[in-house]
DNA sequence: CATGAGCATGGAC
DNA sequence: CGTCCATGCTCAT
């Protein structure tokens, strides 16, 4: 840290001369990211924010402030931080800039890095020089990079060729990032921590920034000089928040990942607030509007980098954000982000980079051997990549090479998405990533997992909390976002980039189904965390309650009115699946058993009969939900349905509680089986290399697989027909009653009648259109469960797979589900004719895509249609209870 | 022969 | 039609 001036007695000041006094003070931050060590009399101009008044009067580069018109001398490294790039062109000063954080905000992170592709080439060549150097291995760390090349290159506008470009345009562009790494490296050094340990007094002093608002008081106090940024540094630490995201210390929840939903229950959507207040708000909800600024499509930039696809548009969640950011306040611009292809993610090593986003992103390489990068990823575990190019038609492909070890470190697939941000102050740059679903496919043609992209097309959702979304591929699979939440913006995005993507990205899309949750009903779920009270704050006249620890999800119920017209909530054991009633302010954890169940001692154990009969189930469940109802009257029954009930429901329950211990298991999967979905997890995709016993393709129509696959159906069948006679009976009946109507929502039967028509299809010769599914079952059961003495796998599924709802599970489900649909469309049929609205299609797998679609999605099996997502939200049995109004 | 580096190809947009 | 980029292909090691 010494200065880099520290070697001259006089002061850094070429216009002084004067000699520095024996503990010299600091000015503005160099190039090297030392500071100028100033004389008595040059640090008190320069403090006074009057340095370029005093000493660059006559240097050109001075602009005017486009809203007061103040002067500030643009074309100064002095300077720098005195001003913001206006969209339209022109700068505006600082002090004007702040009255307008969200206008602020903008200019932030487009500009640092799209600075050198103004320049001429020359200059890029001089700003490669820089980013070479800091990338390397050299003493100065990487991260400096930004700031420094910036700087550099400001300096070298100044000092070699400050007229060959438009300078004022060229500094202002570096302004922004500028201004940022410099006052967070003055209070870096000020603080004089490791930047991965800058948590406590920097931590400090971003709270306490935060709670100060806009403070910047400082700045405006020395407004007039306009370069009071520079003499800030530690206090105008609040500004930064105008050009990222600061990046909230993270409560102790959060930093756990348990931020669910964190913070506090505001109402986020409604309330947009500048940044700097989120940082006092856990930042879970509170963000999907400010995830939007923060992370939807590039602002305006002047080069053009909105320009960037959309499909690489970062989508940070302020969790990721957090996670990224560590424990530091540090702000984070997030840059882009990129799908793992198939040979990203492969051996290879090479992570092909989206053109633009190398060019605009990433220092500037004119060899094809680039530079080596150094990457940090969100433990802080720092990589090192070979950022380099390979001509190709005229242009140049950008690669990262080496890439192999953090991506299996991240253990990321194909499908998952990697992230990349900057970390100002530091300037580090930030590799994070998001599991597509946990589940990779290596397949060339599954490979990629889409849960990301394929979720959701309403936007609806703004849940914050990555741990509840979840999205079931049709194996039954659930994904859960790992690291963050997808704002419905992201979503929609996801879904646009879905829309580019290639066929095979395609392919994998139609497949997820997502559980979606509305943002409402994500808020209802909310619990405070168990004995926390919440302090109120005020911020703009609304109030919000902040807990300490983030809230948790709490587990849906179905509210109701009993007989006695009182209000009361069904809610669901976790063990026993059973419903108990509880008093409609009740308030649910996430986990539920009857065990807890104080209300009423009497049904405090799974032991316990349920009141509740199927039938009163079935309508007070939303439609969607029924056949998990029925499945649930059926584990009660039928003890060999169990297994599969209970994965079905866990899955259900897994979708809307968040809870991703069990989820890993499936992530897992393999992609021994083409066909496998990425996420699958059956007993074929994660049977070892070393499995036993030959595999059977998903297409082996050989004794076994159909033998096994007949056996079960039947089975299923036959038991579904029994448990649900009664059932069916009742619904026959009702659609007797209203064969020509169409189905009603809490008919029993259209929803069961509707799906089995389209996966109803259990002639084994079908690998039903919806093949995906289907052929997943029969699969796993072919190659997992031929005779020879061998359990079959499929049928029982291991324990471990039966805690991977997802993956077996979901595949039985779906046979179950089969089964049962199969049997009601017959009981319809022979009873009314096929009055059913989609009835009739037995024959045709995938005629019904609508009714296919909701039958997987009901069972929580997921759809490989896309237009299961479009025409109605996949939900899961509980799901729909809180799935968005589609 | 396996692997990796570099380049070419072709589909998608 | 041009660009981008995922992946294939070829050659060197």
């Amino acid at each position: 840290m010494s200065s880099a001036s520290s070697s001259s007695k006089l002061c850094y000041n070429s216009e002084c001369k004067e000699l520095k006094s024996e503990r010299p003070r600091k000015g503005w931050r160099l190039r090297t990211g030392d500071y100028a060590e100033l004389c008595d009399r040059c640090v008190s101009v320069y403090e006074e924010g009057r340095f370029c008044e005093t000493f660059h009067l006559n240097a050109t580069g001075w602009r005017c402030c486009e809203t007061c018109g103040k002067q500030v001398h643009c074309g100064c490294i002095v300077s720098s931080h005195a001003f913001t790039l206006l969209d339209p062109g022109g700068i505006e000063c600082m002090k004007c800039a702040r009255k307008n954080v969200l206008w602020t905000s903008n200019p932030a992170w487009p500009t640092s890095l799209c600075f050198n592709s103004l320049l001429p080439e020359r200059l890029k060549d001089l700003s490669f020089k820089n980013w070479s150097q800091l990338a390397g291995s050299g003493p100065v760390p990487w991260r400096q990079a930004p700031s420094l090349f910036n700087s550099s290159v400001a300096a070298e506008l100044q000092s070699r060729v400050p007229y060959e470009v438009d300078m004022s345009g060229g500094v202002n562009k570096l302004n922004a990032s500028e201004r940022l790494s410099t006052s967070s490296l003055e209070k870096k050094k000020i603080e004089d921590f490791s930047e991965r340990l800058m948590n406590g007094s920097l931590k400090f002093g971003a709270r306490e920034i935060l709670e100060n608002g806009n403070a910047g008081i400082k700045v405006e106090e020395n407004h007039s000089s306009c370069l009071s940024q520079q003499s800030c540094s530690l206090k105008e630490e609040p500004s930064t928040p105008q050009f990222g995201l600061i990046v909230p210390h993270p409560s102790p929840n959060e930093a756990n990942g348990q931020i669910g939903v964190s913070g506090t229950h505001l109402r986020a959507t409604s309330t947009p607030m500048p940044k700097q207040f989120h940082g006092n708000l856990h930042s879970g909800v509170d963000l999907s509007g400010e995830a939007q600024v923060r992370n939807g499509r590039p602002r305006v930039d002047a080069r053009g980098r909105n320009l960037l696809l959309p499909r690489y548009w970062p989508r940070f969640t302020d969790q990721e954000l957090q996670q990224i950011s560590g424990d530091s306040n540090s702000v984070i611009t997030p840059l882009f982000e990129k799908m793992l292809s198939a040979s990203d993610a492969g051996r290879i090593g090479r992570l092909v980079l989206p053109k633009k986003c190398a060019e605009a992103y990433f220092p500037p390489i004119s060899q094809p051997e680039g530079l080596p990068l150094k990457v940090q990823d969100a433990k802080g575990k720092e990589w090192v990549f070979q950022f380099r190019f390979w001509p190709n038609n005229n242009s140049r492909m950008y690669v990262l090479e080496g890439v192999t070890p953090c991506i299996q470190a991240m253990q990321l697939q194909a499908g998952d998405i990697v992230t990349f941000s900057r970390l100002e102050p530091e300037g580090k740059l930030v590799m994070g990533f998001r599991k597509a679903s946990t589940a990779p496919s290596s397949d060339q043609d599954n490979e990629t997992n889409k849960n990301v992209n394929g979720i959701s097309t309403h936007g609806d959702a703004e849940l914050a909390d990555p741990s509840s979304w979840y999205k079931v591929d049709k194996s039954g699979y659930i994904a859960k976002e790992v690291l963050g939440a997808k704002s419905s913006i992201s979503r929609k995005r996801k879904n646009s980039t879905l829309r580019a993507k290639s066929k095979r990205v395609r392919i994998e899309n139609e497949d997820l189904i997502e559980l979606k949750i509305t943002w409402e009903e994500a808020q209802g779920l909310l619990r405070p965390a168990p004995n926390h009270l919440p302090s109120v704050v005020v911020i703009e006249g609304f109030e919000f309650e902040e807990y300490e620890d983030a809230p948790v999800l709490g587990k849906p119920t179905i509210f109701a009115t009993d007989d006695a017209g009182d209000k009361i909530q069904w809610v669901q054991c976790e063990d026993c699946f059973k419903w108990r009633k509880l008093p409609a302010d009740a308030l649910i954890p996430s986990k539920w058993t009857c065990s807890d169940n104080s209300w009423d001692p009497e049904r405090s154990m799974c032991s316990a009969a349920q009141e509740l009969t199927a039938e009163q189930l079935g309508h007070l469940l939303p439609h969607r939900n029924l056949a998990a109802a029925k499945k649930m009257k059926a584990t009660r029954q039928d003890p060999d349905n169990v297994e599969a009930l209970e994965g079905l429901d866990a899955l259900a329950n897994l979708a809307i509680l968040g809870e991703t211990e069990s989820l890993p298991a499936s992530s897992q999967a393999t992609t021994k089986h083409p066909r496998h979905r990425p996420g699958c997890s059956c007993i074929v995709c994660i049977q070892p290399p070393s499995g036993k016993g030959p595999k059977h393709k998903q297409t082996c129509t050989c004794n076994v697989c159909l033998t096994v696959k007949r056996r079960f159906r039947t089975l299923m069948l036959r038991r579904e027909k029994k448990q649900s006679e009664k059932e069916a009976e009742t619904t026959r009946k009702k659609q007797q009653q209203q064969q020509q109507q169409p189905p009603l929502p809490e008919k029993l039967q259209d929803d069961d009648s509707v799906p089995c028509s389209n996966t109803g299809n259990n002639s084994p010769k079908h690998i039903r259109e919806v093949n995906d599914v289907s052929d997943d079952e029969p699969n796993r059961m072919k190659s997992s469960s031929p005779f020879k003495g061998q359990i079959d796998l499929n049928i029982k599924p291991e324990r471990e797979e039966e805690l991977s709802p997802g993956s077996d599970s979901g595949g039985m489900m779906k046979l179950i589900q089969d089964a049962t649909d199969r049997y009601l469309r017959q009981q319809r049929l022979s009873s009314s004719g096929g009055s059913g609205n989609s009835s009739g299609n037995q024959s045709q797998p995938n005629a019904d895509g609508a009714g296919g679609e909701k039958l997987s999605n009901f069972v929580s099996l997921g759809s490989n249609r896309s237009d299961a997502i479009e025409d109605r939200p996949a939900t899961i049995s509980i799901k729909a209870s809180t799935s968005t109004p589609g």
